[in-house]
DNA sequence: AATTTTTATTAGACTTCTCTAAAATTATTA
DNA sequence: TAATAATTTTAGAGAAGTCTAATAAAAATT
């Protein structure tokens, strides 16, 4: 009856797919490490998935995407692509954007997720090309970089709210 | 001993703080409404927030932020601020903006929100001068009215992935 | 094949935030 | 001020996700 998914339920999903996808299959044990859970709350979750229709699993046994599984997977991974590519484009540490981008992906309306998605594809797109885009970076690059040393040559300032 | 603050926990601080500014105090009743909750749910959160000496209220009577509980107010302001202000650069309609501030305002790395800060700092204070920033912000305009027209010439495309 | 080790599952508890319904308090107004 | 209305509080329960400890099943080793 409840079609919403939540978003942990997501990360689950993404998790699955990406597992699968690297290496066949997924076992309750790769979930868990890779989401940093115990295995007993991953059978839990396979449970509420498989009665959303999204995995089919059998006790002690492999775990698959259904095809609508699937679809969301991809959907929730390629949100999560542009989050991380996004996060990079501001300067945003390759380690801090990825864990961010999971906090991210999750509960932003449609709008926005398109727009954010607009934006990384303006970007890179054009980045080789016109030599504004490119310039604009390089600004930003500098404007930060200015900043960073501003901070470290100043004892009291520049709280990070 | 934890003094880990809850997203959720952030989100009553903020409210309160500017249920505040506007008014002059805040009753539980205002809180309820501006975090579409019931009463109950903002007195059970009153009670934490109190443990965590962040608010200081009595029984029936008005709520008060603590010093403590302003600077960390101000701190999760500031914050929204800045990412409701991304949002509408990357043209994000003004009210999924404001929505979707909330939920990204919480529990990204310092990092990461520090890079949204100069980000926005950066756009907004050179948006004046240099042609190239200008150029740039109209340039992703046009770009995204030009996807707008795909997307409503063409029946059998463009999920918002 | 029997034993040990690894992996998966269940049961039950806990946390955080929420709700409803009923009771208590404060405010309004007749 | 007495009655009514609005607000706040409590008590108890529920959803979502997590954990630990005990048990079960599968896989690896001897």
């Amino acid at each position: 009856m409840n079609s919403e998914i939540s978003g942990r339920a997501e990360d689950y999903l993404r998790s699955i797919y990406e597992i699968v996808e690297r290496k066949g299959f997924a076992r309750v044990k790769d979930i868990a490490r890779e989401l940093n859970v115990k295995p007993s709350s991953v059978v839990e979750m396979l449970k509420k998935l498989q009665e959303m229709n999204l995995v089919i699993y059998e006790k002690y046994g492999g775990v698959r995407l259904t095809d609508k599984g699937e679809e969301l997977a991809e959907v929730v991974k390629r949100r999560h692509e542009t989050f991380r590519k996004f996060l990079e484009l501001i300067l945003v540490p390759k380690d801090v954007a990825l864990r961010d981008a999971h906090i991210l992906e999750h509960r932003l309306h449609p709008k926005t997720i398109l727009q954010f998605t607009r934006f990384v594809e303006f970007i890179t797109s054009y980045a080789d090309h016109p030599r504004f885009i490119r310039r604009w970076l390089e600004e930003f690059k500098k404007y930060c970089e200015k900043k960073e040393k501003e901070k470290s040559g100043n004892f009291k300032s520049t709280r990070e709210s």
